[in-house]
DNA sequence: CTGTTCAATTTGTACGAACTTTTCAGATCA
DNA sequence: TGATCTGAAAAGTTCGTACAAATTGAACAG
């Protein structure tokens, strides 16, 4: 009855451990504050080697959930499963993920040469060409959100086809990208007319602005997006974690 | 020749292997998109055991500087040191890491018990304690941002002391706890008669608000605060890197 | 009673070895 | 030509062992 020969679970061994210390954790089994079994006796008891039990921690531990300090123990520090930083998510996978469905609106679709601001973030050269996509996104036909996206041409991406879900997967499955991360920058400001008009909204009522450059694998910018949010329907919201102050007078940048 | 005995380093020898490799990689030896020798190769090269590389390759992977890849090898993905995620920071923080000096002024500091709204936030009970504090936050003179802070009266937090800094260091120092992430929700909206006045801006020119709620260890709410800053004066960065789409059909939730 | 020393406990670091899984490219066969 | 098989190479996983460093609490000396 030791532990994970009753278990039929599948994958390497330490995820098995790791999940079953999760499972604990999250049923209070090992309740917040207190100190796990040392990893010698969690060893024993779950029938695998030290190494082992030192992986699965690893996982716990940067997921946030223990904290190991030496010749203490390792004290259960959290217990429900929140992630404790955000991912990087487009506008349309952030609602969804909120249960809220929106339907985007095409409004141009048009390979262009980017004005000089855009290319340089894009890192195009000269007169290299990246697809325009100018959408209107809805919720509940309510205009909420007016996107400018820029990508290069080089990505392969075809103006004509359907732009209605998101952006990002789109870019991800069809054309076997991955993002791995982007740069956001957040600010507010007055609509423009044009921007008031179409997010059918007051000249004085401010939008959320949203400049955000994704990037694929070797830093590569994939994407560059402007949006003008409606303020008064969306508020944008972040999961920071913060660096630990240790003692590290080692090689750091 | 074979690279560590020569260094006289001090610490760990993974650390030393991977600040090597780190230093190697942005100086180009190892150029963006190569792939690195072996393990095994790494091993023999720095006279130490395979695992030692791992280790040392696995702190670059999750830097996001390489990536391994079974069957194939560890390639460089990136070569300058720029962080992939931000960490967590107060208003204060960000600006001076930007370079950018700023004051506090403040308006108000007090006990007092806080609406329920609030509390919950901090989870506090009922008729339990915080300290409010007002600030107005200057740049070269200028009013910037106006901030509402709230702060468990248990943290033990005297409200008669200096708040002109940022308040993360104060409470991270000087009460010897260690923040370990946040919940920002950032919107915008037009300022109060209050606000506009306070930071002596027109009525119509929008703000950017920032609701932060920051924990320490086991979750417990350290802080809450509302920012209504000036939008014309700043915009907020924010990096997020994205999770990798992997073949896991394991235990996640 | 107070400060110091010391020893036990616990995580951290490091070695070596072996086997497994994934991936790719080349060889083989239809 | 093209699909499939095969084998080599690489990272992934796991074991066992040993010693180092950090921390705590108990024993001890003053």
């Amino acid at each position: 009855m030791t532990g994970l020969a009753t278990g039929r679970s599948s994958g390497p061994l330490y995820r098995q451990v790791e999940a079953v210390l999760r499972s604990q954790i999250r049923s209070g089994q090992h309740s917040v504050g207190s100190i796990l079994p040392t990893e010698n006796e969690l060893a024993r008891r779950f029938g695998v080697s030290r190494a082992t039990v030192r992986n699965a921690l690893q996982k716990l531990s940067t997921d946030g959930f223990v904290h190991a300090k030496s010749g203490v123990g390792t004290q259960v520090i959290r217990a429900q499963g929140t992630a404790r930083t955000s991912e990087l998510r487009g506008l349309t996978e952030d609602l969804r993920a909120r249960g809220i469905a929106t339907k985007a609106r095409t409004l141009q679709s048009s390979l262009v040469v980017p004005p000089p601001s855009i290319a340089a973030k894009l890192k195009l050269r000269e007169d290299e060409r990246a697809l325009q996509l100018t959408r209107l996104r809805e919720v509940a036909g309510t205009p909420f959100a007016l996107l400018n996206a820029y990508v290069p041409e080089s990505i392969g991406i075809a103006p004509d086809q359907d732009f209605s879900g998101p952006l990002y997967e789109l870019i991800e499955k069809a054309y076997n990208l991955h993002i791995t991360y982007g740069e956001d920058v957040i600010g507010a400001r007055l609509p423009t007319l044009r921007e008031a008009e179409l997010l059918q909204t007051g000249p004085g009522a401010p939008v959320l602005t949203m400049r955000r450059t994704a990037y694929t694998e070797f830093d590569r910018p994939i994407e560059y997006v402007e949006a003008a949010i409606r303020a008064d329907l969306y508020e944008h919201h972040v999961t920071l974690s913060r660096k630990k102050a240790k003692a590290n007078a080692d090689s750091e940048r």
